[in-house]
RNA sequence: GGGAGUUUAGCUCAGCUGGGAGAGCAUCUGCCUUACAAGCAGAGGGUCACAGGUUCGAGCCCUGUAACUCCCACCA
């Protein structure tokens, strides 16, 4: 390590090595102790596929503070790292990479496929977590897991056959949203919804019975292949007539019945809607109510079907292997082969060489695409897996409402409970390579499933020893649910397991409350009988300088790597902190960051003054017995600053904490007790030493304050001053201490101060330079506190000398009048006495102002009744110090006239 | 259609349970003062979106309005 401070602040001359420092000494580490409490955080773990961008800085800066805090207040903090697997993202980039290369999936096969997959892994798996470190988190590396490792792997398939057996995941034909782009279905949460420029296509289907037309708005005419009715109101007057009729379907001439559904709505386009049980979410559910059957005519990867297609149906129909609620599958004729927008345009087109196109409307409408490809997303009937979530949703609700988990802020818990209480079962299912194989094995003989954690020998209905797994994956998110416990060693009883869980805090951004925290809630609840956190700490995104969200596709990300290199890793993370409240969306700005930088280089800078200082002697890092006046106030305020940031903290007002040691080190610090020890360092003797003594204290503590916001200055000059242990991070956090309390010469620091500010403040109007030196005659209650303070005025106020007295004729003197003392400064022949009248006017007028306003107060019987005793107090002696205020600037105005 | 958030100094934002409006940046003035000119000492600048209400007292609580942002929702 530096024994030495370098110059000038330079974070990327330091950043690297202490991170090094820091893994060396293995300080990261946490193991189970009973002596202390735990205190837990498991990482979101990042996809592989991804890279560092500003979002993941926030996250885990916010996790690397609460943990360092913790760490450093006694807890045995822990923090488990990991990286996802993120199955449809990892496999579109691996085909796409493939792709480049002219190869399929399917020509190269399940197995080499995962053999690329894995070696993607290991290239890129580490790239995340390797940028991760640039921020200083201080997680458990030896601790990283990774979501298809062997551990998780086997929670995956604990929970998968736990929950098969109690019923709570089923296989069957559903509506589940397709992606054709990803070829597989997605869940109803990795849905985005886009406003897209449509139209309403009307078109004319004829009554069978009547031979009239039937008018029918669709945003869909592709569908229509797979009609098999059309609904209209049954309290629609209009169409009475037309109960138990039928329409022929154009272009297939196909009879379908019109029937009778809530879900056509008189109000809307003709108040007649056609469906489409097996493409539309609503008509399937007509379809269900009116047991209408399920036509399919779109492909799995968004073309119409064909003969090959309807023949399969038909082979597997012959066969009697069809599975319940299997659609029947269309062979679309000419427009087989063609894709959905293709299709649409022919249809369009020959509906209206027959005539039977009435008009086309424009329409802006929502519609759902993909969240991975953004490709619009096909509502399909299939076979997939779902978890029925409404025994597992119950308990996650109760669980919130009772208070077991709490989010910060709390307005999320609403947008937990709505989702939660309007929940679907969850489609689980993907028709992806990369991710957990579905643990279900099908029978060549029976054709029935067996459901177990390890391949079973044989069928658990016929005893068959031929059995296939099933070719599908687990949705992403079905083994991240599981992360806070199986990264702890779940379903092992584990003694990590036993004392690390349930963790402390979750920390993650309002964007994945649906993916990802609801799920980890209802699944902890289930899996393990407790919620998997204390508290879900949400934070907002971080926005670019104009306020948009930082995409690729607008090229405004900021880089968080580029920012580090050039303004060091602390200057980053206290940028992401500082001014902002928890679920609020942070704006990056090159100005503030600078800033921030800017602190950090005072920081350095306040550090290399105190080394000047204690270099040559031998100071002891610990509080000289006798204190001073100004040693007393620093320590006070350090010691209310220090109980504050703790309540901050407890409370995850991360933004308020900071802001708070940020003000004690720059004001406090080194604008008022750095330049107070400045005459005392002068001297030769104890009193200087004593300041020394302090003045190293005080640093070292403001150093462990600020240590979990800004890690690695804070280090870098920790370890170049004298101090007890190997790291700072170890380092007792502070906190209040009774003992160095000291309030009343907090006070009387206070008076001298703000006699100096004002002393100031008069000159600077006056425009007399610091050079030009005055007597300071001082007319007070406290003549001790500021005859102690003659040193201050002296270097602080331009003083030549301090007179303090009771009284002072203010004949030929600057007047400045503070709350607990009277300022007469000789400089008769500076004083521009016009100037003069008018300052003291304008001051007089102010103080009568807020006089009258205190004795408004106080001559109010509500005021004086039902204000708080203390609150009431605080006004009388308000309107007494104004009065005094009042009748000195009168006399010092009397005194220039 | 439902819900949430935001609206405070020129800009970006804090303001914790109601008790005399703050910071950073920008602007202006004066300073190379025994760390730091990336600094120091000062100054100016606000009808706390609007309208009502509750209260002795409202930036904060309640009701309504407006603008912007976001989320959710199957609307053909």
């Amino acid at each position: 390590m530096a024994q030495e401070l370098a110059k000038s602040y330079k974070p990327s001359d330091f950043e690297d090595r202490i991170y090094d420092f820091w893994i060396k000494g293995n300080y990261f580490h946490t193991e189970a102790d009973p002596d202390k409490k735990p205190y837990t955080i498991v990482m979101p773990p990042p996809n592989i596929t991804g890279q560092l961008h500003i979002g993941h800085a926030l996250d885990e800066t916010l996790q690397d503070i609460l943990i360092r805090w913790r760490r450093m207040s006694g807890y045995a903090a822990l923090w488990v790292p990991g990286t996802d697997h993120a199955s449809i993202a990892t496999e579109a980039k691996i085909v796409e990479a493939m792709r480049r290369e002219g190869v399929t999936k399917e020509d190269l096969g399940r197995e080499k496929f995962l053999e690329r997959a894995w070696e993607w892994k290991r290239e890129y798996g580490g790239r995340i977590t390797r940028q991760l470190r640039k921020l200083g988190v201080s997680c458990d590396w030896e601790r990283e897991r990774f979501t298809m490792d062997e551990g998780c792997s086997e929670a995956v398939r604990e929970v998968f056959v736990k929950l098969y057996q109690q019923d709570k995941i089923y296989r069957g034909n559903r509506m589940v949203n397709w992606c054709p782009h990803c070829v597989t279905s997605i869940s109803d949460a990795e849905v985005e919804y886009e406003e897209q420029q449509g139209h309403f296509w009307h078109i004319l289907y004829p009554v069978k019975e009547t031979g009239e037309l039937l008018e029918i708005a669709t945003t869909r005419p592709e569908t229509m292949l797979g009609d098999t009715a059309v609904a209209i109101n049954a309290a629609d007057e209009r169409y009475k007539h037309l109960h138990g009729c039928h329409v022929m379907l154009p272009l297939l001439n196909k009879e379908i019945p019109i029937v009778c559904d809530e879900h056509a709505d008189m109000e809307k386009g003709t108040g007649v809607v056609k469906i489409t049980p097996a493409h539309d979410p609503n008509d399937y559910e007509v379809g269900k109510r009116c047991s209408l059957p399920m036509v399919r005519v779109f492909t799995y990867d968004g073309k119409m079907t064909g003969a090959a297609d309807a023949a399969a149906y038909a082979e597997q129909k012959a066969q009697g292997r069809l599975a319940e609620n299997e659609p029947e599958v269309l062979d679309c004729g000419k427009y087989a082969g063609m894709t959905t927008a293709e299709a649409r345009e022919a249809i369009v087109a020959d509906l209206t060489a027959l005539g039977l196109l009435r008009e086309v409307k424009p329409h802006t409408h929502d519609v759902g695409t993909c969240y991975r490809c953004h490709t619009t997303i096909e509502p399909m009937v299939s076979k997939q897996w779902f978890v029925r979530m409404e025994p597992l949703a119950k308990p996650a609700i109760k669980a919130v409402r009772e208070g077991e988990t709490k989010f910060v802020p709390e307005r999320f818990e609403k947008i937990y409970f709505h989702w939660m209480e309007n929940i679907k079962d969850w489609c689980i299912s993907r028709q992806l390579w990369w991710g957990h194989r579905i643990p279900a094995y099908y029978c060549a003989a029976c054709g029935d499933v067996t459901v177990a954690k390890d391949a079973p020998e044989k069928c658990c209905h016929c005893g068959c020893t031929q059995l296939t797994q099933d070719e599908d994956t687990l949705d992403t998110w079905f083994s991240s649910a599981l992360w806070p416990f199986s990264t702890l060693g779940w379903p092992k009883e584990t003694a990590d397991l036993k004392y690390f869980y349930p963790t402390a805090t979750l920390v993650t951004g309002y964007d994945i409350i649906f993916f990802w925290v609801a799920r980890m809630i209802f699944s902890a609840i289930e899996q393990t009988g407790s919620v998997p956190f204390d508290t879900v700490f949400i934070h907002g995104i971080v926005r670019d300088e104009a306020g948009r969200k930082m995409s690729k596709s607008l090229g405004n990300g900021v880089d968080p790597l580029e920012v580090i290199e050039k303004y060091g890793a602390d200057a980053l993370r206290f940028l992401l902190v500082t001014g902002n409240s928890p679920g609020n969306d942070i704006r990056y700005s090159e100005k503030r960051i600078e800033a921030c930088s800017g602190f950090a280089n005072k920081l350095w800078n306040a550090s290399r003054y105190v080394h000047m200082n204690i270099d040559a002697h031998d100071v002891k890092n610990a509080l000289p017995d006798t204190l001073t006046t100004e040693d007393k106030w620093i320590l006070s305020t350090l010691n209310t600053v220090a109980k504050e940031v703790n309540e901050n903290l407890g409370r995850f007002e991360l933004g308020i904490a900071v802001q708070k040691v940020y003000e004690f080190i720059w004001d406090c610090y080194c604008d008022w007790y750095i330049e107070l020890t400045k005459a005392r360092l002068q001297t030769e003797g104890e009193d200087a030493q004593n300041a020394r003594q302090v003045l190293l204290y005080v640093l070292d503590q403001i150093l462990r304050l600020l240590h979990p916001f800004m890690p690695y200055i804070t280090e870098e000059i920790w370890q170049t001053i004298p101090h007890e242990g190997e790291t700072v991070m170890l380092a007792d956090y502070p906190s209040f201490r009774r003992e160095l309390d000291f309030p009343e010469a907090a006070q009387e620091m206070q008076r001298i101060m703000d006699a100096i500010r004002a002393i100031r403040n008069r000159r600077s109007e006056m425009n007399v330079p610091p050079s030009r030196k005055a007597k300071v005659c001082i007319a007070t209650k406290f003549p001790k506190t500021f005859e102690d303070g003659e040193a201050f005025f002296l270097k602080l106020a331009s003083a030549s000398a301090v007179e303090v007295g009771e009284a002072f004729d203010p004949e030929g003197a600057v007047t400045i009048v503070t709350p607990d003392a009277k300022v007469y400064i000789p400089m008769d022949e500076l004083v521009d006495k016009e100037a003069e009248r008018k300052r003291l006017n304008k001051e007089l007028e102010q103080l009568q102002k807020r006089l009258a306003q205190s004795e408004g107060k106080l001559k109010n019987q509500g005021f004086l009744s039902k204000a708080p005793a203390n609150v009431v107090e605080g006004v009388r002696a308000q309107a007494e110090k104004e009065k005094e205020q009042i009748a000195l600037i009168a006399a010092a105005l009397a005194a220039l006239n």
